[in-house]
DNA sequence: GTGGTCTAGACCACA
DNA sequence: GTGGTCTAGACCACT
């Protein structure tokens, strides 16, 4: 499920906190829903439950998901979150890749193609959410 | 004329990667150029001339300079780099960073204006720095 | 008649206790007055009993409550609290988050207008969980 | 010069911070100075270094302080951090704690009182500032 | 010598 | 069983 690069110099729970990212924002892991816990999880992987721990931790300061002592962690309401700094750090950090692709040479066209196929995929993703 | 930020997470010699192979892809430092000798810059810079030599031996292991014993440090005949496989790693990580952007709530009015700002960055030959 | 934050980071039976205490306090619950019965309120409020039964011994050795083996738990005569010293304690945090507050940019607008906001809450009887 | 309390049920890291966050706020530790290193700190305070990383981390996701490898951590600027996401979490902090206050019984004199009393502690601060 | 990551293992608080 | 804190000790990256 995770694919995980021991080796690689992001650290490990800077890259579980990516693919969480993406799962949440995919929608794979609903609103409200229970990611695994930090043991079984740090089990599965064969990692530390400290790195777990650490990625969670993350990812709630961030507010992607919140954590209650003695029930587990659930993915959180975007809504709720109203993130204004996490929306700032997110468009620096798009600035920046934007700038990357620029110059190493993507078409405007190209750039109009990727920003629609991920408006669609967002929009899936939305209507999968109306049944909660 | 370089700006470093001291305070970025992103180590100094990386930042100063970066810059210098912007400024050879840009073609300011042209073929064959001397780059400026690590003693020299570790002073303007007032930088550690070890901070200096990591940044410049990793440009060489890239093959942006190559250099050459008791001359200096010289800009490397580029391969018009096979961007095809850079490109789809670019638009990969792009297409990742656009999501949690409208995830998060980005409107696109947003994302126009960061368009057009980065655009004219890239017009003007800027490039940025700092890191998450 | 509770409401209680389930995803707050401040345990449930801690809530419990704040929102009893000040039922109490406020006379909502009179002396020698009859608490619902654990059994009925994990009901009622969909909690497990276990965590009901902390908050209400929490609250006997705060002296708030008394239990009667086979009849339930009844409202103390209050101790008019000797506030001096809690009100101390309260200052001197409040003291404290006011200096973080204007530190990092608080107009006196803002706070005249929160101090408002708060003191209108407290006229309506309100309160508030969650904790940080 | 830190009172730490082991046996309190606040952990350890958040003693440390809000400690810390006074000594910055009262201006103890001034804009870019050098906070004790890691390792330096937890011998000094005969606690493990990882407790005190943890501090300093939340520090720096707080906007307080920043980090650089190899070098150390230091005061940050509060300029620079323009802190909505902060402010927005202190007030919120800071409406409970008045909510507290009036509850048990401060007075609006009281309370005009402890501003004034920071007013001039911040003032004080920010003239220590002007010779940087 | 500096900050940062990770592990192994223990213990606590909560439901 | 769940999240959270802490320790001891190792190793890495950077200056």
């Amino acid at each position: 499920m995770f694919e995980l690069d021991l080796r690689s110099r992001k650290p490990i729970y800077e890259q579980l906190v990516e693919k969480l990212k993406q799962l949440i924002i995919n929608d794979v892991l609903k609103q409200d829903e229970k990611l695994p816990s930090v043991r079984m999880l740090a089990q599965q992987l064969s990692i530390n439950p400290n790195t777990i721990q650490k990625a969670y931790r993350e990812l709630e300061t961030q507010g992607y998901i919140y954590s209650v002592k003695g029930k587990g962690s659930f993915v959180n309401h975007m809504v709720i979150t109203e993130n204004t700094e996490e929306l700032k750090r997110i468009k620096e950090e798009l600035r920046k890749k934007l700038a990357e692709a620029f110059f190493i040479g993507i078409t405007l066209e190209e750039l109009e193609e990727l920003i629609e196929e991920v408006k669609q995929q967002i929009a899936r993703g939305e209507q999968d959410d109306s049944n909660k």
